[in-house]
DNA sequence: GCTAGTGCATTAGAAAAACTAATGCAAAGG
DNA sequence: CCTTTGCATTAGTTTTTCTAATGCACTAGC
């Protein structure tokens, strides 16, 4: 076996033991291995690492720095390896469902529809992940995932939930600050193609403007500021819908463009979904097919 | 060594490269092995689970479903032990800070304020995980935490954020209907204090109605059931601050009381945090001494 | 139908890892 | 000074991991 970068789990079991007694003897007993054995993965373990975890004294031993920074991760490593594997004579599997989505999807759509979640669905235990300025990162233990992105960047089991359109909005009392645009504070969301130069290229008009533009990393950023009344954020129909709704956001442009991107859902293949994952991607479907823009555009 | 929970990671690992691959031959590549010690190992597993994990087919392998539930887990761990394995040698730690906190946190308080983090670390890769229905459950790689809980349930290591009064809150819409309150719609929020029962309990009145109380997994749910105009609902000074400032809510009875639970500030100790952790640590002193209602009641 | 190729399963033996018992050393306590 | 405690090291044993070879079943092509 080649030398990677996991070490072998007999070294970190020891080390794991060895640092909540702080004694290798009292491990070794609880392992029920020798106090040698012991002594010799945990050198072992800081050979590989090239570090210290313990500091050995007379009659005692200390966790180092590095011991007691490593020592967190091995116990939760160590908890879903066995929680997991005793998953196979528990029953208690099924329940919990961790969702990945982008932070603005979250906030502007999901939140408010939670209660619809829950009504159907009283006994799922839902975990959100919102990464929200490294979104290409896929949590390995997120069982579904909404995306934002292109058709093309997706994998063919990739279910699409929208086509959108984007088009600037801002907050009802900023209506006539925009209708000064060379004055009026724009908003951008970076990592998308419906920006403002976009925007105008496809009302035929060359984007040209002095002022600046404020560039955010997440819609939530962007959208906020436009609530908050700062200036006028570019957003798109799934985010902008319920505000618009309420009318806490306006449009003060009547143009909306077809955007690049939208929103897909990716699961599990169907024979690795649990319950929980297959429950909410019932409700999932059913709640694109009513109307809240993850069903269709505007344009 | 004895049997235990945790079978050995090679085994583990070979599962996991085969689960990729569907294939023992090319999980044999990967991992510099033999074909045949790639079969032998997950059948060890298998043994050692009673549980088939592939379906073998003449050319190619099936996941079984328990195969598949159990193989995100298993990234994971690997994932937890592979990072902070290269803790050790690498350097680019530091930039990624996952937080924990409640939904309605992250919505009602967090994501307002996003902008002011972003411009003043716009290097900061910041994870949210927001679990709903299991808040107790925290996130070992999780490297801070805001916990909303009472004072004698935290470790004398978290630092409080806040002081908080509970009161009823609904839409300005909906400020007629809440003077007939046998007759209103209320939501209330499970796992808290902050109840109606309470509620009338600290203005000496028993608390007893006829009607029904909706009963919210998370106040995500109950706050915007009364922004949607839907009812009373429950909420305290940090969530309501702004929504109370911007009118979108309004407080229909004068009444407020203190509450049981407040906000609390949980991070790794000092020799442990990561410029990320503390970046994130000092803006977040400085927000709470803003007017935001993390900083004092208004009771 | 036959042959070649593919890929998993099994076997027997080799190599490596894990483990033990014994011993050495240092520090602490009486 | 002597005894106890506990980690480190050594040499040998045991167990696990791994390999090469072979068998079996299926598929594709002729």
């Amino acid at each position: 076996m080649s030398k990677s970068s996991l070490p072998p789990l007999t070294w970190l079991r020891a080390f794991e033991a060895t640092a909540r007694h702080l004694s290798f003897t009292r491990a070794a007993s609880e392992l029920n291995l020798t106090q040698s054995a012991v002594s010799q993965h945990v050198r072992s373990l800081e050979a590989f690492l090239a570090r210290d975890l313990f500091v050995r004294k007379a009659r005692a031993l200390e966790l180092t720095e590095d011991g007691a920074n490593y020592l967190p991760s091995l116990r939760e490593a160590f908890d879903l390896i066995s929680s997991s594997t005793q998953a196979f004579t528990g029953t208690d599997r099924g329940r919990n469902l961790i969702l990945q989505c982008n932070m603005a999807f979250s906030v502007f759509w999901l939140a408010s529809r939670l209660q619809r979640l829950y009504e159907r669905c009283p006994w799922l235990v839902l975990n959100i992940v919102t990464p929200i300025w490294d979104p290409e990162r896929h949590a390995a233990n997120a069982a579904a995932e909404i995306r934002f992105g292109r058709l093309e960047d997706m994998s063919d089991a990739a279910v699409r939930l929208s086509r959108e359109s984007f088009f600037p909005v801002c907050a009802p009392c900023y209506r006539d600050a925009a209708s000064e645009f060379e004055t009026a504070t724009l908003f951008d969301c970076a990592g998308t193609t419906g920006t403002w130069a976009s925007w105008f290229k496809t009302k035929g008009k060359p984007f040209s403007r002095t002022g600046e533009i404020n560039l955010t990393s997440t819609y939530v950023i962007a959208i906020t500021a436009a609530l908050n009344g700062a200036g006028i954020s570019m957003a798109h129909d799934t985010l902008a819908f319920d505000l618009l709704e309420k009318g806490d956001l306006i449009r003060p442009y009547g143009h909306s463009a077809p955007m690049t991107e939208s929103y897909f859902l990716l699961s599990p293949s169907a024979h690795a979904q649990t319950p929980a994952t297959r429950a909410f991607l019932n409700w999932m479907q059913e709640e694109v097919s009513l109307p809240s823009d993850l069903s269709g555009s505007r344009s």
